[in-house]
DNA sequence: ACTTGACTTAGAGTTAACTCCAGGGAGTAA
DNA sequence: TTACTCCCTGGAGTTAACTCTAAGTCAAGT
């Protein structure tokens, strides 16, 4: 697979993928003779793991430790296991942070909704702390 | 109250405080006689604003544009609305991909912790997709 | 053989959001 | 008045994660 089908089907740039490689976010492409990326399978496995991860805001370096962990072998199972448990703290951290905005955003919309028609913006004190 | 009692409270640095007024991502804050910060209580509101929007990875530049619509005035309601709307939706958005992270994160944690154990990593084939 | 378009590298450039620094003023306490 | 701590500004520096550029190589079609 070249390396414009995989970004085609995941929506990146090859300079992405270069990258990604070069740091070691994703294991090592094999090439063609020529000397040209020839995705498998299972790189795009490792993609798909890079991606998912940093769409959720887990640092490349994190994401580098661990398939550097992965090659090292079954040795490294409770590193990475706690290297997991690592980034699953740091999402769930900051997914509890968009709950609150989302919250607050809510509200808000709700009431300018409102705003818009009557032409009279109105927070309902204390409801939501913060609010403007 | 004072820029140090603010950050203390945010746990935030001066710095950031200043950067976000000088940017505009918070309203101009109002001096002492002798030039130094005074924070008000609707201030620290705007604060809050700002830290809760940031801390969904709403764009300053966004928080900024709300901030100055806010300012013209009661003509600007659906501007801010339709703002509003815009930053839920790359909220949700975002979202999405920190719970399907989480939910990738959580069978790997399992499926190590049982290899911890046992010794042996075994992924249950495509039960979830993309998994390393 | 030639053209065309995709691929390669090393390395420089960009962007957002801070973060730090130098040089100086403000406020309180001894 | 001296000391000390906090605060001020303008501007430079940092960091992460890309993103772009130049100069060249590869592969397919005609």
């Amino acid at each position: 697979m070249t390396i414009k089908e995989v970004c085609g089907q995941f929506h990146i740039t090859a300079d992405t993928l270069r990258y990604y490689e070069r740091v070691g976010a994703i294991p090592e492409i094999g090439r063609t003779a020529g000397g040209i990326r020839n995705y498998t399978e299972e790189d795009l496995k490792w993609i798909q793991n890079a991606l998912c991860l940093r769409g959720a805001g887990v640092p490349v370096e994190m994401i580098i430790e661990y398939v550097k962990l992965f090659q090292q072998g079954d040795d490294t199972f409770e590193a990475r296991c706690s290297l997991l448990k690592e980034a699953r703290e740091e999402v769930l951290a900051a997914r509890e942070k968009y709950d609150k905005a989302l919250e607050k955003l809510n509200y808000k919309i709700k009431k300018y909704e409102e705003a818009v028609k009557t032409g009279i913006l109105v927070w309902d004190q204390e409801q939501v702390k913060g609010v403007l």
